[in-house]
DNA sequence: ACCTTATTCTATCGGAT
DNA sequence: ATCCGGTAGAATAAGGT
């Protein structure tokens, strides 16, 4: 069997060239260490066209399409016992016994891991889809979690804390908008096991994950709260004079994201209350008060606005009566 | 392993509308 | 009655020694 290989990729990680194309989503795969490599893939390999069984003997692909979501990468890892090899010459002892060694280390990995990976693999499948999340999302989990597998992260700890964790970080490398609190009624365990548990892995797994992204942030707020897409872009400039002035830092993204929110909500008088905004950033009134404090009192301007409307607290009427 | 500092949360109260 | 602002104290995280 011959895999469709990118002859002049190498895996930054791990210096591998054996380097595979993911079907399901378009990516590049280390095949030796299921790091996603970050190449977009506009068949950058020439074309080939068959034009004799010769060609197609060397020239055609074939095997199932790789996915990170199968405890094999989809490709049969089983090593035969057989003395004969695909063609039916006879194996030289030298390479039988490299053959033994090979199967030997595949079964020790196969054992307690595969059953581990099984597991979590089931588990990330479950997240992702009651979290209405999007394959590729559970593909990045899935490598992030063999990662820690491999780095010998999962014992001694929740698998599904650690489930819990690798798909933050896969939502967190893919710019989806997400807290930790989201997960903690999908995985079963409170905020803090799963914090810590992504804390071991931020520092063991080599990566550098960008900052969260405090404009998707304010989307998602904005959606939850059933806001104009004015008051969404009032937010978001707010928030750029925000980082500008650097009053996010140390800060949690969503709290900033949360007063922005309803700094906005006040300047484009569709208001909302400190409760509201704060139950959809997950996080309390109290915190929401003190950004909201702070960006009020270096941005001078609100402050007025901010009296203005106090004066006429004008709410809307909830449009999302329907629900909770 | 202990200490320090900063952030956030819970619980709570009082003033204003 | 609800919203908003303020405070105290505990929990938590991160960094230093």
């Amino acid at each position: 069997m011959t895999q469709q290989t990118a002859e002049e990729l190498i895996c930054p990680e791990c210096s591998s060239r054996n380097i595979g194309l993911s079907s399901r989503d378009g990516h590049y795969v280390c095949l030796n260490c299921g790091l996603v490599l970050d190449i977009p893939v506009i068949d950058t390999s020439p074309e080939y066209r068959i034009y004799s069984k010769e060609d197609a003997k060397q020239k055609e692909r074939v095997g199932a399409p790789l996915s990170m979501l199968k405890v094999d990468k989809g490709l049969s890892t089983s090593i035969g016992r057989g003395e004969r090899d695909a063609y039916g010459n006879l194996i030289s002892p030298l390479q039988a016994a490299r053959i033994k060694r090979l199967r030997k280390i595949n079964n020790r990995y196969s054992k307690s891991q595969t059953r581990n990976l099984k597991q979590a693999l089931r588990e990330i499948n479950r997240v992702v889809s009651e979290l209405g999340f999007s394959e590729n999302v559970a593909e990045t989990a899935s490598v992030f979690y063999r990662k820690a597998l491999k780095e010998n992260l999962v014992r001694g700890r929740s698998i599904k804390c650690m489930v819990g964790a690798s798909v933050y970080m896969a939502c967190r490398q893919l710019n989806i908008p997400i807290v930790i609190k989201d997960l903690e009624q999908v995985i079963g365990y409170d905020r803090k096991s799963i914090a810590r548990c992504y804390r071991v892995m931020v520092s063991k797994i080599k990566i550098n994950l960008d900052r969260q992204d405090p404009s998707s942030l304010i989307n998602r707020l904005g959606d939850e709260l059933k806001l104009t897409p004015e008051t969404k872009k009032e937010a978001i400039k707010i928030l750029e004079e925000v980082r500008a002035k650097r009053l996010d830092v140390g800060k949690a993204p969503m709290s900033v994201a949360g007063a922005a929110i309803y700094l906005a909500c006040i300047r484009t008088g569709e208001r909302r209350t400190q409760q509201m905004v704060a139950k959809a950033a997950k996080t309390t009134p109290v915190t929401l008060r003190n950004r909201f404090k702070e960006i009020a009192n270096a941005l001078d301007l609100a402050l007025d606005i901010k009296r203005g409307a106090a004066a006429t607290p004008v709410y809307f009427k909830n449009p999302w009566e329907d629900e909770e």
